[in-house]
DNA sequence: AAATAAACGAGACGGTACGTCCCGTCTTAGA
DNA sequence: TCTAAGACGGGACGTACCGTCTCGTTTATTT
């Protein structure tokens, strides 16, 4: 016998309105400047409803990430066989979102909630690796020859989105000329290797 | 012809007193859990004091940094002749420092402290490269042969420090044999370019 | 001729829950300091069917005075032939009440309520007139010359009953002396009057 | 050796502009109406400032009484030599401002705030008391042999001022008349007495 | 017996006010 | 004039209830 409760379910046109008006406010106003009350507010909604579902700040920006309302997840690598062309167009797509002054100031938004909480900081590493594609990209590329057999992709990830985040967060710009030469070097390591 | 003005001069004991304890509110706390009026309980002192000096916890914590307070400056790479070696101790440190649940949590509010403030985030940048020194012995090898020419010994430091950065951003540990693998491959490329 | 309407009738089971329930949290925690959402789950009821019949805190709280909940009705002053010992007497059962602090309490939280209902105030002076019969005991001394003819006994009623009101009201004890002392004074003109 | 501290002392304006603005909202708004929020706005000051030195409304209205801002202290019965035309104008002045709706429901509001504050609650029986004058003239016409030597007169005026409380609570009016018809049966017993 | 529909327990909803915490500024008295 | 102390105006926090609305179930009447 299954056992259910009764009473109203919750309300999905609440749930988008919150996670929606969060990504708007924190966008327009960073991870501090944001308040609670004012994404109620924005979504016509109680702010007793928001916590009645979230615990705060770091939750509400996770299930916008995991919404990809904050870090559009659609974006993923592409294959051309081309792997540091892929790879390089991949990072640069970070590297230009963290361009803008609104843009880095977003990334570092993103960068100071995943400081505070632990998953959001998983979902963040998972959003700028393409949801795990560029490690797709690099496995497929080592299948190929075109890394070395021991090259450890994940960690390659790691590194040159790291150099991105490093580089945001230490307020500096990264053009397209950083972008091409981390590339470059961090894969021709791997056909060097062979 | 030097013009005195009257009264006190400002308290070395205070200022003292203020950045030892910011540096103890901020790594028991977090950048957004301390308080500037517990900073001032802590060092027995008054607010007024702390914002005669200081605008804001940015300007606080960056006067900590660089007075070592927060991340031991006198760390440097050593340089033994064999630089995989001397690069792998230097992440080694870093990697350690990040490894214990304090460590990282100190490290993560360092960088929430860097999102918010350009200064401190570039001097946190700087620490964390050992004020240029991992740099330094990059171009010491390079010029000793030991890594290619055309090597981007700048970025290097990028790539291996924004790797640690990211994995203690997501909240991943990072052990010993994830920064030998690191280092191991970053470097490797230098030789074989050759 | 009836119109029926399908469906169940109105819960006498629910109804007298909400109002022992409403008695109980009303005389622990006072007009302000019982919510609806307390009766509503120490009387294991649904918010809604609170609502649905009553309007609010002051309507269920005259549904309870009515009830005899809040004020026992069953108390009237006793007719001995003594008058003065009769009102004496039905003074005390009040002050009496008002004497514990739980009782002093539980007639606070009935002048609250009066404050802001009309209704309920009216109610109220009618359960502490013991429903007129206090007026109707001075009605009865009055033809039996008792009291002077031109005694006005509805303000008589107010006068006493209205000194006990006042003095809980200003969080004085009114102990048996100073009701019979009340009493004996207000009472005499009568006699003597004639 | 006297032991004082340093620092800024109470700010008196703050203080009267908290307590005028408390008297204004609470006789327009009543006192479950008012806010807290409200009255530091209309005050120009931060809601803390008023924490900081009131618990709640309840304190805060026992110090509007204090100062006269709710109820006039200044007025007092006066002492024509005729006792009953005294007590009955000083009724009059009750019952008068209990008359108008707005008047009634301040009295009103002003037992609701009794009734959950003890300080309150004596203060309030003071200020209907006129500061303890009508007691005063009382026992002037005690002495004057206008009422009988044993004659109570402390609870004379809980009688009188309660019946109009009483009947305040219960929401009736009490007009001229039956203000007139009190004081004469009252002071009536204590002549007849003699 | 089936259909109808109201009352029910439960509880999510948009809101208001609460009392707390901390911000950065201002004021005082002492050294 | 700098200091410790701390009051000030202000803003956001997270909580508690308000009164309304919406579920899915139960139950009494009508068809």
């Amino acid at each position: 016998m299954s056992r259910h409760r009764s009473g109203p379910v919750r309300s999905e046109h609440a749930r988008r309105a919150i996670l929606e008006a969060t990504a708007r406010q924190f966008s327009a106003h960073g991870y501090d400047g944001f308040t609670i009350q004012g994404v109620a507010d924005e979504a016509g909604v109680g702010k007793q409803t928001i916590y009645r579902w979230w615990s705060g700040k770091p939750e509400l920006l996770t299930d916008c990430l995991l919404e990809g309302l904050l870090w559009d997840k659609r974006m993923s690598p592409s294959n051309t066989g081309d792997v540091e062309k892929d790879v390089r167009e991949w990072l640069m797509l970070i590297a230009q979102a963290a361009s803008s002054t609104e843009g880095a100031a977003l990334l570092r938004s993103l960068m100071s909630a995943a400081t505070s909480n632990e998953v959001f900081g998983e979902r963040l590493h998972q959003a700028l690796s393409g949801e795990g594609a560029l490690q797709n990209r690099l496995e497929i590329a080592q299948r190929d020859g075109q890394l070395a057999a021991d090259a450890p992709v994940a960690l390659l990830s790691d590194l040159l989105i790291g150099a991105i985040i490093l580089r945001t967060l230490s307020w500096q710009d990264t053009d397209a000329e950083v972008v091409a030469t981390l590339t470059r070097f961090t894969l021709k390591v791997q056909r060097a290797g062979q």
